[in-house]
DNA sequence: CAGTATCCGACGCGATACTG
DNA sequence: CAGTATCGCGTCGGATACTG
């Protein structure tokens, strides 16, 4: 992108990138609550394919919005996270559905 | 998407949709300072082509962001503006910019 | 349990040519 | 001037089967 257009975006399409993907809202939001395993976010979201949900996470971790922790167990077991920059995103998205509240009603 | 999922996202990623779209956000920040005919437009984001170009402003219009001014000319003129949905989302657009910048540096 | 591998259709976006 | 029509490619996400 040329640098006059930079400028007029000021990365703001670089920045909704971070979160825009089918599932990543809805991760994030529930992560934000609570630590979550992999088998977990998949029950809460049935509509999802694990390789989806494998993309979307990795994604998320290659952002810095989430963190993986993988213990070496038998089953296996992985925990998610958000991260401090994960977490500093939240108020956004409220920011975002506030927005759409308002001008919808 | 289900219920549950639902409330979780809140509509954040129907209001995500608004505005993400490749050049939806420079498109809404240009019509911020000014109303522009779409010549001026695509003049402004070479890289657009006019196809695409066409789509987005329609779907910004469809969405209720942008107002077409059709003027029964020769040669024909149009003028888009930003409505008054899209000037309240231009605060929300500078969140996230805002957003990015602090989590960069 | 927490993934990979493979296939596939839908969509977004760009290039180009044509039109009222 | 402000579009429309057609084509094609790359990416996203869903379905299914397999694995350490």
């Amino acid at each position: 992108m040329e640098n006059k257009l930079y400028h007029a975006e000021c990365g703001v399409n670089a920045a909704i990138a971070l979160f825009s993907g089918r599932w990543k809202v809805i991760i994030l939001h529930m992560l934000s609550k609570n630590t979550r395993r992999f088998g977990e976010i998949q029950a809460r979201i049935p509509a999802v394919s694990k390789k989806v949900l494998t993309e979307q996470l990795k994604e998320l971790e290659a952002d810095g919005l989430i963190s993986r922790k993988e213990y070496k167990e038998l089953p296996p077991r992985v925990e998610y996270a958000l991260t401090h920059f994960g977490k500093s995103l939240c108020p956004l998205l409220a920011d975002i559905a506030a927005w759409k509240r308002k001008t919808i009603l």
